[in-house]
DNA sequence: CGCAGTCATGGATCAATGATACGGCTTGTT
DNA sequence: AACAAGCCGTATCATTGATCCATGACTGCG
């Protein structure tokens, strides 16, 4: 019943479902649902939880790398992934219920803080366990409802760069310097500047070129520049 | 009427309101509320766009220091303030609604550009103001929600963990101090970054009329010196 | 001033949905 | 076989999003 409802909710278009669907779905009648689940919130907590159990197994079989940082960038992409994948699902999880005594945050900030304590182990972490997984998983939800909801407005490239935001905070690594593009850092100063206020040392036809010619020199240098982390 | 939803929106325990409700707290019929928002999810749409300008209306009392870093902060502790004193309407405007068409998201992110590029101006941005935004957001997004959800989970520190691991990705460590000719400091850093490494981004026709252009600015901003700075 | 036409208005109502009461059936025990 | 107990499902209620149609107000014309 669990997995209907699951499956209902997929396919829901305004991310709701109607208890009269979900059992008809199963075959079964009203009152049997809420004898068993109490509620359509409980239900819904039942879908959630599922949903975690899921996330668990997926994550459990992904796992086994004997680098802890390593598995901890691939549990970020997984999250992402699983987001992408059931983004009603996700919603249900992550979003804010009222009343919802779904345990699956909870159970997945858990994971998280096994993945970084075996970080801390090898001394990759900065700050404590507890704080390191509340700041990876808020910052990672976080990206993953902003690109659920608006997908326009959020760039494919962002979850990456909030997910070496992220570890980049918490994680010992060196973290690679800006100064080692001064020729992109200058051209992206100058074309923020020429932005703001302009100039009237130029006509604004040579202005206008001038600063497509400074976005080809930001975007070449950010191509150039040593992305260290993919996966 | 959009005070009323909102008001009926903050103190509802289950964080939704009935359109019978809204209407008797005005004084109107059902159809009046029909015929003017078009639909319930027009109402909250309405709602949330109204937050938004008590957002925006707050911020602009708030950000006037010549430190545009200073600015961001604040507009991130403020962002919080906001998230953490209005959690329903807040949930309206940053969770995922479908068929929405609020522009809320939209315009704090507008916002957030205006001033990630002041910031960007002065030397203090890493990466270009569009990636930055949507990365300062969705995290500070992020962090608010998760507050919402489960205060228990996340620690009170957390946002400032999270403001600083954003920022710290999206900064340059030294802020360049601000002088009196921006643009041209911008231009003469990039000439003699120019000169120095040249840049595989241009042709070498185009890089010379790039160096000779700089040089205009150069002299240009020194010889009349830019009393209005404004932009 | 009177009248027809147009349109907004709101009481009444429909349809969907969350939740439940009550009669009937199965099951186990004596 | 008779009886008690518990589960099941039909039918139903209450709430709520959304809409219909008779009504009345306003406008323009004669």
């Amino acid at each position: 019943m669990i997995e209907a409802a699951e499956k209902l909710l997929a396919h829901s278009d305004d991310q709701d479902i109607a208890t009269r669907a979900v059992c008809e779905a199963v075959g079964v009648t009203q009152p049997r649902l809420y004898r068993l689940f109490g509620d359509k919130r409980g239900l819904l907590d039942a879908v959630a939880d599922a949903g975690f159990e899921r996330y668990a197994r997926h994550k459990a079989q992904l796992e086994q790398t004997d680098d802890p940082v390593v598995d901890l960038y691939a549990g970020w992409d997984d999250h992402m992934d699983f987001a992408v994948a059931n983004p009603a699902l996700y919603q249900l999880m992550f979003a804010p219920r009222p009343h919802s005594h779904s345990q699956a945050r909870r159970h997945i900030l858990g994971l998280l803080e096994a993945s970084l304590l075996r970080c801390s182990a090898v001394g990759a972490l900065r700050i404590d366990v507890s704080h390191a997984a509340q700041l990876i998983l808020s910052s990672n939800v976080g990206v993953a409802l902003s690109r659920i909801a608006e997908p326009a407005l959020f760039d494919d490239g962002l979850s990456h760069r909030a997910r070496d935001a992220a570890f980049g905070a918490v994680l010992t690594q060196p973290v690679a310097s800006a100064t080692e593009d001064p020729v992109g850092d200058a051209a992206r100063q100058l074309h923020s500047q020429l932005t703001l206020t302009g100039s009237e040392a130029l006509e604004p036809a040579e202005e206008s070129l001038l600063e497509r010619w400074l976005e080809r020199i930001v975007e070449r240098s950010g191509r150039a520049r040593p992305e260290k982390a993919q996966g």
